[in-house]
DNA sequence: CGTAAAACTTAGGATATCCTTAACTATTGT
DNA sequence: ACAATAGTTAAGGATATCCTAAGTTTTACG
């Protein structure tokens, strides 16, 4: 596991304030994202999540790592360092953070506010973004239900399943879905299936075929793809608490 | 005046939309500013402005003339074409609705709010600056003061006279002070010289010296280098408008 | 365990933006 | 008319990011 530094003489410790452009916190992010599992992150997985040839992520990804924000050992994967998460965790925060503001203070339809929070997230002062979190009562979650790290960069993320994954009977309560898909959002939205709501699985078909649930007094069908989006956890009554 | 074009097929005329990066946005931002007299714009005053070298100016100047934001004459100075000067106006309306927005929904201080607006305004969707504006009431003008031009491009800008042109016993409102200045912002706040205010010019000493203001009860006096970033309208009372 | 497929890297370059210095040219003021 | 001022072109450099093509390493598995 011999360290990479080459002749270069100073690591340059990554300022920690900012100077990280928009495209570097995107590797970040997307780094974090699928380095969840603690395993090392591959080349490859990064290029397909950012749209770009692997070898692009290669030459990226050595840069980085000379910043100190990873660790990096060719062909075996990269891994964020402290200074990478916080960075990565920092963003995450930002971006969460805009995404409810724009919900809760000015209104945002949720399908639209993940394309705005993409830009904003790269602009908005830690000032800004704190001012905005106390201005809405610092929310634990985003409109997608997506957990908002801390200023310290604390985040707890649960684990969850998603709708497909469980069979007919189970009630569930809907905790996150993915926020990328404006028209999946708008068509969620429209169906009532959005974070918080209460779902009952009522039937199954196999082979791939719907999934009937019931949501109020409303029933309706998906299909497993849609359903695979949709992150719940089991219902546990508030007012008894488990255990 | 033969025209410019080379061998370049299409002149690209500004897609309208967005696409200006922020460098061109300041550009832009600053030879309104300079050319509101009408006159054509020197390059070394923008230059001076932007604090680049004259030569760069030169260059860029060219390529927004390509793309038809602004009509360039080698050596006879530019002029905003109607596109330059509506992305000019927008780039402006984004920056003073994020300043007021900063100030009245987040309580932003008032020197802080021009170098995050200075960064979010080459970030923001219309949509977004136009529900900032819509939550806060439309504001006629930003935080300093400074006209907000409407969504369709129209601003109206007072003819204004500044604190140290005015000789001693004249009443005045304060209408607008110059943003860019953040110590000097909060020096001027400290004073309650804030657009709005009443002021009495009490005196005012010869050869450079202090001007003294009552406002309210307060008296207090100030340099004519300050004063002279402070602009002012004559005092007609509310009641009884003009005429 | 050897080899083909998959994953990954390096080499070499393209592109896009914006900026600079140095040297030259045009305009202007006296 | 000519010096001072203003402005221009030429040539190139700094960043930052991405790509294709070709080669290398790892992995899967017969």
């Amino acid at each position: 596991m011999r360290s990479q530094r080459r002749g270069v003489a100073i690591a340059e410790e990554a300022t920690e304030s900012d100077s990280l452009t928009g495209p570097v916190e995107d590797y970040l992010k997307a780094i974090y994202a699928l380095g969840s599992s603690g395993a090392a992150v591959a080349t490859n997985d990064i290029a397909g999540r950012l749209a770009l040839a692997p070898a692009s992520v290669s030459g990226m990804v050595r840069r980085l790592a000379e910043q100190g924000l990873l660790s990096y050992e060719p062909y075996r994967g990269v891994r964020l360092t402290d200074t990478g998460r916080r960075a990565a965790l920092r963003t995450l925060r930002r971006h969460r953070v805009i995404e409810s503001y724009l919900s809760t203070a000015l209104h945002y339809p949720w399908d639209r506010v993940h394309k705005e929070a993409e830009r904003l997230e790269h602009a908005a002062s830690d000032e800004l973004v704190d001012r905005m979190a106390a201005a809405i009562g610092e929310p634990a979650t985003d409109p997608h239900g997506a957990p908002i790290p801390s200023r310290d960069g604390v985040m707890d993320e649960k684990e969850l399943v998603s709708l497909d994954e469980l069979a007919a009977g189970h009630g569930v309560r809907v905790v996150r879905v993915s926020d990328d898909n404006p028209e999946m959002l708008r068509y969620l939205g429209e169906l009532s299936i959005t974070p918080g709501a209460e779902v009952l699985i009522v039937s199954k078909a196999p082979f791939g075929g719907p999934i009937s649930l019931r949501i109020g007094r409303e029933v309706l069908s998906i299909g497993p793809e849609l359903a695979a989006q949709v992150m719940v956890e089991p219902i546990v009554d508030a007012d008894a608490p488990a255990h």
